[in-house]
DNA sequence: TTGAGAATAT
DNA sequence: AATATTCTCA
């Protein structure tokens, strides 16, 4: 009765532009959400460049969706498509019937429900049919029901999609509607878009603020001098050392990860979290290099600080956050010293929060907010086990700045009590 | 009338 | 917390 294959076409297939065909299938796959992917392999040329089992680690993790809860849909919920469901299936959801019964070409054109297109032919402005489809025409229409809304799954690459664009734009000028231009993704809705924006920017702000905070925080230590107490010790610790500059353990990503923004990810996975691939990789690179050599594969063997949980939850089933910060995935690192099976003391840092998808140098680096907050945390709790591979100094390192300050000797250390 | 963005709801 | 919806304003 309802005319809902139309619909379920249009969703899928042509969400994307041009090169992006191979998310154009995965975006309509809300459809089949129990992620097999049938019309793949006609995407051969994608595929050979896209490895999302080495992206995500499971490839239903990237799929853009539009999250639709069967529980979500009321009974009474447009009667033809429920209807037809149950007989198709006597009362068992069927996939293909719920989902494309819900699913809503997210064009701003026409997003609004298939449903509302067949009640609503009145011409109306988008805008009123758009709300009208929701909380406004449920309340009139007890034929259509409450229906849950239909939730974009912002996948990593739609992510990364959209900060590409929020970056291409600048983030003045990005506004949802540009935004969803640049990233050619036809089953966004500008509202979507913006909807995504809005979080985007709190999240940046929020983020900027502790950096700022953070920044602050190191700068006022650099500039009094203070020790971990708070004591002006004028640039030197307790004991009259000059404090020595912390170093960072993270080892830079191979050239290749951070070459092209296209190809070359295979070995790494994104880190999503929120953020501005822009801000803060400038301060990261020149601090690794010379401590710890790069990985051959950052990602085929886990770095030390990539948590054992599993480090992609599941986007599917509802409940986990499609953002899932760092800290679930991270622990302290070893350090000499300190048993590993020591459960992290120091603060769980998050990596840079830019969102480069899988590629960018960034989701190898913790950003600058980080490692400031590691540097207080080390300053401010020493006896801790250092955090984000900071290394204390080399022991030549400590007595050539002995010597340096006229120590030649140094006592021996006092026995354990 | 439209779009952006904040506020609020789910 | 993430996303959608609603509201206000330009």
């Amino acid at each position: 009765m309802l005319a809902l294959s139309p619909a379920r076409n249009s969703a899928r297939g042509d969400c994307f532009d041009g090169e992006s065909e191979f998310l154009a299938t995965s975006c309509g796959f809300t459809i089949n959400p129990e992620g097999d992917f049938p019309e793949f392999a006609d995407h051969g040329d994608l595929l050979d460049i896209i490895d999302f089992d080495d992206l995500f680690g499971v490839a239903g993790d990237v799929l853009p969706d539009l999250e639709i809860d069967p529980a979500e849909i009321l009974p009474g919920d447009f009667s033809a498509s429920s209807s037809s469901e149950k007989t198709d299936s006597q009362g068992e959801t069927t996939n293909k019937k719920g989902i494309s019964g819900e699913v809503v070409s997210k064009r701003d054109d026409d997003e609004t429900a298939v449903v509302e297109k067949m009640v609503n032919h009145d011409g109306d402005s988008d805008r009123k049919r758009k709300y009208s489809s929701s909380s406004g025409s449920s309340k009139n229409n007890s034929n259509e029901g409450k229906r849950k809304v239909k939730k974009v799954d912002w996948t990593p690459e739609l992510h990364r999609r959209f900060v590409e664009a929020v970056e291409q734009l600048g983030l003045e000028k990005a506004v949802p509607s540009r935004i969803l231009e640049l990233m050619g993704v036809h089953c966004l809705t500008r509202h979507n878009v913006a909807s995504h924006l809005q979080k985007y920017r709190s999240h940046r702000k929020h983020l900027l603020a502790r950096e700022a905070e953070a920044a602050n925080w190191t700068r006022k230590r650099h500039i009094y001098g203070l020790d971990s107490a708070g004591v002006n010790t004028n640039g030197r610790n307790k004991n009259g050392w000059i404090a020595p500059a912390p170093t960072i353990g993270y080892a830079p990503p191979p050239p290749a990860a951070v070459a092209s923004p296209t190809v070359h990810h295979h070995q790494f996975r994104p880190l999503h979290v929120w953020g501005h691939p822009t801000v803060n990789q400038s301060v990261i690179p020149h601090m690794f290099a010379k401590h710890l050599p790069p990985p051959s594969n950052a990602m085929a063997t886990p770095p030390f600080w990539v948590s054992d949980t599993p480090y992609w939850p599941r986007v599917h089933n509802g409940t986990a956050p499609y953002f899932p910060t760092l800290a679930t995935r991270f622990r302290a690192p070893p350090v000499a010293g300190i048993p590993q099976a020591m459960p992290p003391h120091h603060t769980v840092y998050k990596q840079d929060h830019g969102y480069g998808g899988s590629r960018s140098l960034v989701d190898l680096h913790p950003s600058k907010e980080s490692v400031d907050a590691a540097i207080g945390d080390v300053l401010t709790r020493p006896w801790l086990p250092l955090p984000l591979g900071l290394k204390p100094p080399a022991v030549d390192g400590v007595m050539t700045e002995l010597h340096r300050h006229g120590v030649s000797e140094v006592p021996p250390t006092a026995p354990c009590a």
